[in-house]
DNA sequence: GATGAATGAGCGTTCATTCAT
DNA sequence: AATGAATGAACGCTCATTCAT
């Protein structure tokens, strides 16, 4: 699109490639050699631009790290909707969740694995949606029953499996995906049976 | 209990270390100079026992294979049991679930990274969950639209997290985990909410 | 003579080797190919000894620093000697000097030269000498005029120079050094001429 | 002064930037990026100016070989001197050799490290102030004992040290040092004591 | 007169693995 | 049943040097 230079052009494709290789075989698996091999250059040239292999992977989650921002009003309102429009949002919010997850599903992939920075941003994440379930709980629109924190932490595990599982092969679409999770967590997989449940 | 050969008690030795430096620091970052350190052996000992690295770390596994054998029967049996009972059944099923993977949370947490293995132990533990839940499908027990590889994705998803997050540092027990997560799967998180859902 | 392990063998020959191409080619230059292919070894079984390049330079420079503790005395009673047993005794130590760093000469060279170290080991030279000096100018040894830090540095500069320059070629002996630069601090260069001086 | 065109003026800045960090932290260590990020040019324009490494260092030296032509005349002449005169034209000569060097103390120092041409510079040097003092022992004006070699490997020895330690910091001028050499060198350090000596 | 971009060759270091004892 | 000693193969990284523009 816009014209980039020589360098900036050597470096983007430096990344793409370390995206699909550290996703594929994992940070420590994956060799600098193999990254520019498939980038087309030397070895030497991929230091003109990251000072270190973990330098390149840093770069990466910083990119990440800006996407997880738009999370953070993902379901912030459930609280002023009505009832009926609730089940709608909720669907609505994984879909995001999904989306923004499932646009990266590589760096959702290798953030989520790193030794290192796995739980600062999964805790990121786990944080804003449960921080959020809570508000909606005193408002009586989540169960009281429900450890918030517990019920994030699940979110966020069936979202990033599910996008490893099923977006990465595009086997499902976000929707498909969202409307499945929204479902289970919200009204549960089980039929209501008459009264007693 | 059973007396051991020295060489049987080693070759143990060096299984339970692996285990732990395995879970804590990840397959490739373990080095095999630090297993037998924490074992008080010596690198050439190591290879009395096993063949390679990889060699070790397959023999944990089929240790964990055979305890997934007994997963086979969880859960099976909900259809025979009556709406009442179903509740708890399926409490139950969860709780032996983390009862299982929690008895082995260095092994779950192990089997679900490793690259070329994750999958297909993955899938082994998804597949009884999904058959056995269609099965429950075609009795009217779990709902029709549910898509149960998605779901059984999610349970397993969900386990495997909360194993690693509150089993292992033992800020939850196996039944709290088991209740809440039963409770999600089961009747949603959100309250039911007048007539319309 | 002793009866060395293997190990120790090899050890012994690496520093050996190493303090030979440090002396020739400095620490620099030489490379640790360079090392152990002297010594009949691999670049792995370097590391079997020495922590990194630096630490098998460091253990070498222990050895040093420990002769030069029997420097200490070295000098140091020329105050109880009568004036004509001075020159002789000064000539003593000057030989004493060379024996010490002569006989070592690759250690001598490389310690002086390395950036890190070459302070350090100099000053520990220089202050005993200079602090007998100061000593012994009390009791009107030694001149009052002469600055006895400047003529430490100097006698040190000295004997680094002609142990480099004599000893390790083998062209002079540690008598004949010490003598000649023995006359030349003691007395001077020039003839005593007439009256004035 | 003169006009200098922009070329001869990029010339001179990366031989003065390389002077200085040469003589910090030796040859060895002296990036080439290291001297022209302080040169304020890239690393593409050094090329344009030296055709390696060790031209510009070579460049280097020349002009110091320049300079210590004008050391062939110092003390020449003290033969024609009478015995009072000796004394002040040695020290002057002395104040002479601490001004050549100290004048360049960078490249004194580098010059006389560099594992190549340390010999060779020295040897120049050595070999002026040798001839010249054995001219002066022939006319009985130098001991007949003193092996000129010697004395005059020593003097440079010293007169570089003391370069290096005091004229480079500053701590002493020329002047105090050559005097303080002179008197060494001349009379020695002992008092004259008695008659025998 | 100078730069942006890239490279070839090498270096120090690590690690799984082997073998004689 | 175990060890001391060693190695081959790679890996991350550096640096002097080049070349098209």
């Amino acid at each position: 699109m816009v014209s980039r230079t020589k360098g900036e052009e050597s470096k983007r494709k430096l990344l793409q490639v370390a995206e699909e290789l550290f996703a594929k075989k994992g940070y420590q698996s994956t060799k600098i050699s193999e990254i520019v091999a498939n980038a087309g250059l030397t070895q030497a040239a991929f230091y003109l631009y990251f000072k270190s292999k973990e330098d390149i992977f840093q770069q990466m989650l910083e990119d990440f790290d800006q996407q997880l921002i738009y999370l953070s009003d993902v379901g912030k309102k459930a609280v002023e909707l009505s009832p009926k429009d609730v089940k709608s949002y909720v669907t609505n919010m994984f879909i995001q969740l999904f989306t923004v997850l499932g646009k990266n599903p590589n760096l959702t992939k290798i953030a989520l694995q790193h030794a290192t920075d796995s739980d600062r941003i999964r805790k990121k994440i786990v944080e804003q949606i449960a921080n959020n379930m809570s508000n909606n709980q005193r408002f009586g629109i989540v169960k009281e029953e429900i450890d918030t924190w517990i019920a994030a932490e699940s979110i966020v595990a069936v979202t990033e499996r599910l996008v490893n599982r099923y977006l990465l092969t595009r086997e499902k679409t976000e929707e498909e995906l969202g409307e499945q999770v929204a479902q289970m967590f919200l009204s549960g997989i089980l039929n209501h049976l008459k009264s007693g449940d």
